[in-house]
DNA sequence: CAAGCTTACGTAAACGTTTACTTAAACAAT
DNA sequence: ATTGTTTAAGTAAACGTTTACGTAAGCTTG
C-alpha cells in the first residue's frame, strides 16, 4: 500500500493542505517548510494518486482515442502522432480498437465517459449519428482525424477531392491516358465519393471521358487491392496506370502485377495514397500522394485541448505528391 | 454537469447505497425499488463515475502497455492482441510510446502509477534495473511480451534460439551452405545474441563453419536491412542465402537486391522474422518464421490478470516457419 | 502601540462512489 | 404472543485529494 498526503503531512509535521499548496505551486508556505516538505516526499517515495485528485477537479488529463484496428499502418501513425503530442502536454491516452463495426465503439464511448476522460478524438471510422448523440450527451470536446461528419464536428483531413485530383493529374501529366482507378469502400461517403469526383475531375479536365470499368472497389486493404487490380487489368487492355486509394491496395496492386509479369512502372505505372511506410518498402518504391498523418495526429490533440478556452474549426491538411519509382513518363499520347 | 448517483437516489425515492446496490448487483432490495431505480436510471441517462469507484475500491479497470513506436508493424499488432483481450475483459488500456530511450519510460511509469493502473505490460523494450526498481516500488503486476529479464517477472516470447535455428536449418535443408544472417542491435542481450548462438548452432551441426563476415547488425528498421545486405554482399560473393533477424530488415533487403538487379530467391535465397503484414506484402511473398504476435498480446494480459489469484510463470509461445516464396531449393551441393 | 494587513499555516467540506453497520418491518417458529 | 430470523432498506464513514474559510503571529503604518 501506497503513501498517501495525510503520511506526509503528518511525517513533516504539517497540515495536508499545506502539501497540496507545495505539490500545487500554490503559495502559502516558507522556504522552509516546503523544503522540508519536499524531503520527507523524496524519502517517502510519494506519488500523488491521480485518481482522487481527477475527482475533485473533474480532469483526468487523459484522452480517449478511437480508431479501426490500431495495427493498420495508417491509424498507427496517427496515433503514434496523438500519443506523443497528448504525452508533450502531460495527457495519457486510451487507445480503441473499434474494429470496423458499431457496437464495440458504442461500448467504448461509454467507458470512455464513465472514466472521465477530458476529450476524445476519432480516427478515420465513419461517424454515425448513434455516435454524436452519445457524445453530446457526454459533452466532450471531440475532434475527427481523416473523416468528417454532417455534424458541426471539427475534424482536420486533407482535401481528398483536390489530393486524388493532383494524383492523377501527376499521372496525366506524364503522359498517361488510360487510368485506372482503385477505390475505397463502394458508396463511402467520405473516403470514396469525393476521391472518385477527384479523379473524374481531373480527367474531365483533359477531356477524357470517364468509364465505369476503370473504376474497382477495394476496402484499402492490400487483399482487396489484388483483387481490384485483377479486376481492372482484366476488363481493360489499355490501362497504362493506376491510381490507388490507398498505399495498402496499391502494394495489392503491385503484387499482382508481379505475379502476372507485368513491369512496373514500365508497363504500367502505379500511384498509392498515404505515404505510409509500406511506400517505402514497396518494391518498386512507390510513388503515392502524402498525408501528414503523423502531424494530423499532433494537430487533433492540439485542437482537442485548446477547446477548452477557444472554439476551434476544421482544417484542413496539405497534401503532397512523394515522387518514387513506380510512374513513368510516357513520350507519345497516342491516345489523343 | 453529468448527473450522480445522488441525483438517482433521489429522483426515485431510495438512498445512495440502494442505487448503489442494484448497480453492483448485489443483495439486499425488492423487484419493484429494482425496477424503479432501473428506469430512473434510463430516463437521466444516469453513467456511474468511474473515477469516484476507483478512488474507493483501488481498482481502476485500466492497464497500461509500454512500447516503443506504436506505428512499429511489430508492436502494434502485439498492441491489438493486448487491446482485444483487455476489452474482453473490460479493461481499458493506456498506450505509452517509449520511444526507444529511457528518460520518457520513465515518466510514463510514473504517470502509470498515479494513475493507479491495476497492470502493466511492458512489450520488447529492454528492461533496465530502474525500470525493475520504480515497478516493485508500485507493487504492481507487470509481463514482458517479446522480451526478459534478470529479474523474477513473467515473460512471454518464442524461444529466439530455437526460433532461429530452425529458420537457417530451413535454409540448410534445402541446400544452402553460404548463408549470411541480419542481426538485430549489436550486443543485445535479449534479441540479438540468443539469435545469433541459434544460427551458429544451426551451422555447426552441418560442420560449416562460421564466418565473422557473413553476419551483420541492423535495428530491425527497413533502412538498416538495406544496408547490412548491401554489406553482406559486398563481403561475400558466394552467399546463396540471408536470414534475417526482422521481417522489416528482409524487405529492407529485398529492396536492395531489387535495386541491385539480384533475383529472390533464383539468386538470393531470404528468409525473414515475426511474420508480419509487411512479409506478405513483400515482393516476392517473405518466406518468415512467424511469431504469433496477436495471440502474445492477448496471453499478456490474461497472465497479468490472473496474477491476482496465482503466480504465473513466464511461457516460451510457439513459432512456426511461413512458407511464401523468397526460399529457393538448391540442388547440388558444392559446398561439401 | 493600536489598527489593519500580510503571511503561514490549519480545519473541514467536497468530489461520487462503496460498504460496514444499523434499523425496522415482515415473517417463521414455538 | 413472544422470540428469532430474514429481508429491505437507510446512515454515515471512507477512499485521497483540493480549496474555501478561519486564525494567529508578525509586520506596517500612523
Amino acid at each position: 500500500m501506497s503513501y498517501t498526503i495525510k503520511d506526509v503531512a503528518q511525517k513533516a509535521n504539517v497540515s495536508v493542505a499545506t502539501v497540496s499548496r507545495i505539490l500545487n505551486n500554490l503559495p502559502g508556505y516558507s522556504e522552509k517548510t516546503k523544503e522540508k516538505v519536499l524531503q520527507v516526499i523524496a524519502e517517502m517515495g510519494y506519488q500523488p494518486n491521480a485518481i482522487a485528485r481527477g475527482l475533485i477537479n473533474k480532469k483526468t488529463k487523459t484522452l480517449g482515442v478511437l480508431l479501426p484496428a490500431v495495427s493498420d499502418t495508417f491509424a498507427s501513425v496517427v496515433l503514434s502522432g496523438i500519443e506523443d503530442m497528448a504525452h508533450e502536454l502531460d495527457y495519457s491516452v486510451m487507445v480503441c480498437n473499434t474494429d470496423k463495426d458499431g457496437k464495440r465503439t458504442m461500448k467504448y464511448l461509454q467507458a470512455l465517459r464513465e472514466k472521465q476522460v477530458d476529450g476524445i478524438v476519432f480516427v478515420s471510422e465513419f461517424f454515425k449519428e448513434e455516435y454524436y448523440n452519445a457524445i453530446i450527451a457526454m459533452n466532450l470536446p471531440v475532434v475527427l482525424v481523416s473523416t468528417k461528419s454532417q455534424y458541426d464536428i471539427p475534424f482536420i483531413k486533407v482535401d481528398d477531392r483536390e489530393a486524388v485530383f493532383d494524383g492523377v493529374n501527376y499521372l496525366l501529366e506524364r503522359g498517361h491516358r488510360s487510368i485506372g482507378m482503385i477505390a475505397g469502400t463502394k458508396g463511402d461517403p467520405i473516403a470514396t465519393l469525393p476521391r472518385i469526383e477527384g479523379y473524374k475531375r481531373a480527367l474531365k479536365e483533359k477531356e477524357i471521358p470517364v468509364d465505369k470499368r476503370k473504376i474497382a472497389f477495394g476496402d484499402f486493404g492490400f487483399e482487396s487491392g489484388i483483387t481490384a487490380a485483377k479486376e481492372l487489368l482484366d476488363q481493360n487492355e489499355d490501362l497504362t496506370a493506376i491510381f490507388c486509394s490507398s498505399d495498402e491496395m496499391a502494394a495489392g496492386a503491385l503484387s499482382y502485377l508481379y505475379r502476372m509479369s507485368i513491369r512496373v512502372p514500365d508497363q504500367i505505372s502505379i500511384i498509392g495514397y498515404d505515404n505510409t511506410k509500406v511506400a517505402e518498402m514497396a518494391i518498386p518504391p512507390l510513388t503515392t500522394v502524402g498525408q501528414p498523418l503523423y502531424e494530423m495526429g499532433k494537430s487533433a490533440v492540439k485542437m482537442l485541448l485548446d477547446r477548452e478556452t477557444a472554439e476551434q474549426k476544421s482544417v484542413f491538411m496539405p497534401h503532397h505528391i512523394v515522387e518514387r519509382e513506380t510512374v513513368k513518363v510516357i513520350e507519345n499520347k497516342e491516345t489523343e
